[in-house]
This record gives structure tokens, sequence and C-alpha cells, in this order.
DNA sequence: AAATAGAACAACCGCAAAAAA
DNA sequence: GTTTTTTGCGGTTGTTCTATT
């Protein structure tokens, strides 16, 4: 039978036996995969190059840890996973010896359901409304006489890919996107109408603010990120980089303000983080310097995380929207906080 | 002990982006 | 600049293992 990936014919499939993973491996410590197409033909395999380096990947690789995931390692993928989704390989990128493959696996016969005995919503994080979780409320009784229930937002010291990728809200609120609007509404709204994004540059907006949202509570702006994301955002508004009070993030996270000034590079900034973060130069970013208003926080951000430094409980406990924002009351009762 | 169901793990498929020709 | 090839990713399916009846 053929191979659609290579077009050729009678290559093995399934899984692997041991002389394959032995010829696999003693073929690419010698002389490294190069090609993958090509390492089938060099190593005596009947594989494709697709199903070698896959298997090298995932299973032979020797750095790779094996065994069933810790507590800790379980959290990382919560955590990380409410920031980005199902980016399994993004997500791996912080589990040291752990692939893709096997993350993926785990949150779906193991972290999915006991997200969803939390009542909660595996894709969003959110809270699953109640006539929705209703058929779930015997699971749920069930595993909290057992479990810690999970923060919704967390924070461990291993996030290090500080994506800015945002989830959809905890909380729904008023939407002054038409429903059937193709874009995004944005994470949330303040008390103040906002000017909708002009059409051109503002695809897909993830959040917008004004300075009513920057009081006593900044660390908990924004309920549904993590304060690694709220202290990006709140330290730039706190300072003069936006002064009309408005800005988003875009869907790649760069800071758009209405008048001037350049796009916030998150990447930028993480990159910066993470070569500060491996020098091992714990500064604190609350420790946020005066920042340029017409240069931007990009500029600024050479100082790094040293994410422990955040009371979790503070966040966890100020889920709950800010007095200053707007809600939507109809969405109260999903806010059966009782986990 | 055998059958079955569900969980866990491994591998494949199709697509898109990146790189090479 | 265009086409082809390679690589990487996420969704899905298939296989094996384990617990339960």
């Amino acid at each position: 039978m053929g191979h659609r990936c290579c077009n050729k014919q009678k290559v093995k499939r399934g899984l692997w036996s041991p002389e394959e993973d032995e010829k696999l491996v003693k073929y690419i410590t010698s002389h490294g995969h190069g090609s993958w197409s090509s390492v089938p033909k060099f190593a005596g395999l009947k594989r494709c190059g697709k199903s070698c380096r896959l298997r090298w990947i995932n299973y032979l690789r020797p750095e790779l840890k094996r065994g069933s995931f810790s507590a800790e390692e379980e959290q990382i993928i919560i955590d990380v996973h409410r920031i980005l989704g199902n980016r399994w390989a993004q997500i791996a990128k912080h589990l040291p010896g752990r692939t893709d493959n096997e993350v993926k696996n785990f949150w779906n016969s193991c972290i999915k359901k006991k997200l969803m005995a939390q009542g909660l919503d595996p894709k969003t994080h959110n809270l699953i409304p109640s006539h929705q979780r209703a058929a779930n409320k015997i699971a749920c009784n069930i595993s909290q006489s057992n479990q810690q229930p999970f923060s919704i937002i967390t924070l461990d010291s291993k996030m290090k890919d500080y994506s800015m990728e945002i989830n959809p809200p905890i909380l729904t609120l008023p939407s002054p996107y038409p429903s059937n609007s193709s874009t995004q509404p944005p994470l949330l709204q303040t008390t103040t109408s906002l000017p909708l994004p002009a059409t051109t540059g503002y695809q897909n907006p993830s959040v917008i603010w004004n300075e009513n949202t920057q009081n006593s509570q900044d660390s908990s702006i924004f309920p549904c990120l993590s304060s690694i994301e709220n202290t990006l955002i709140s330290s730039s508004s706190s300072s003069s980089v936006n002064p009309t009070g408005f800005g988003l993030l875009d869907e790649n996270c760069f800071w758009r303000t209405n008048i001037i000034g350049e796009p916030f590079d998150a990447a930028k900034i993480f990159e910066v983080m993470q070569s500060q973060d491996q020098e091992n130069q714990p500064n604190k970013i609350c420790d946020t310097q005066i920042m340029d208003n017409t240069k931007g926080v990009h500029d600024n951000m050479d100082a790094s995380f040293d994410t422990t430094s955040y009371d979790l409980e503070f966040v966890d406990s100020t889920i709950l929207l800010p007095g200053s924002m707007c809600r939507d009351l109809s969405s109260m009762d999903d806010l059966a906080w009782n986990f």
C-alpha cells in the first residue's frame, strides 16, 4: 500500500519494532537526520521520512523524559493552555523532555476530563454555564470531594514563553460587536463607551481598556489573564505610554494606540526577557521604569520576570470583576463560584 | 478465565508554513 | 517570482493496556 506523504510503495506502517528503532537510533546518532526524506533509505528502513521523524521526536530522542506527568507539569500545562489554547508544541516547550504528542494525549485523556468535572470548559477555561453544567454535576460533586480545584488563573515560575495570545474571557461581558461579526469582541469593555477600532489594523482585537481600569486593582484588571499578562498590561498602562487611556492588543499582541506610538512588540519583549532570564538576573517588572511616550514599551523591557514574586492568592481572590467594569448581569447566573 | 469498556499511548493524516530548487 | 520539497503542527484514529464485570 502506498503512502500519500512520500508516494513510495511498500513503506511499512504501524508500530515500530525494536529492530527498526535500533536502526534509526544508530543512523541518527552517527549521521544526524539531515533530510528526513533520505533517512529511511540510508538507515535501511522501509518507512517514510515522516514516520522516522515522528518516531525519533516522540520516542527515541535521548533527552526525552518518560513516565507519568507530575502534578507540577500538569499545572504548567493547564496554565499555558489557558493562554495558548491547543498549541501543543508551544506548551511542550515549557516541559523539558516532553513532546507535543505526549502533552496532547495527556490533555485529551486526563486534564480535559478533570477540568470538565470542575465545571470548566476545557477550551476556554471558563465556567460552563449552569444549565450546561448540570449534566456534569454528579461528576463534579464526586471529584470535588477528592481533588483540589484548579484555579482559573494560576502562575508558575516555569512559564517562560510569555505568549500573549489570549483566550476568550472567563466572564461574559456585553459586546459592542454584532453577534454575527467575524471580528472577535474585546476581552473586556469598561464602563466608558469605547470607540470601535478602525477596521484597518485592528483585526481581532483582544483587549480594550481605558484609564478607569488602572485603579488600585491593577493586578486584576483582566481577570482572565495570568498575572504575567496583567503585569505587562498594567505596568504599561500605568505609565504614560498611552496617554489617551485607550489601547488594545491585536492578535499579534502588538500594542495599538489610537494616536501615535509604535506597536507594543510583545515578541521582542519576551525575547529580551528570556535572554535576561537565562542570565539569572531576577529584576522584577513591577519595578517599572518610566517609559518613554514615543518609544513605546519595548525599549524598557530589559527587566525580566521573577514570576514567583506575585501574590497568586491575590490574583485568584480578585478574579471577579473590579468595580470599574461593566457587567452583563444576565451572565451572572453563570458565576456560581461554588467549587 | 473470558469478555468488555475505558484509559493511555503511539502513529497517521492533512494542512500550512518554511525552505530549497 | 514561482514551483516543489521538506518540515512542523494539530486533529484524529488505531493499538495496547488495565480494570471491571
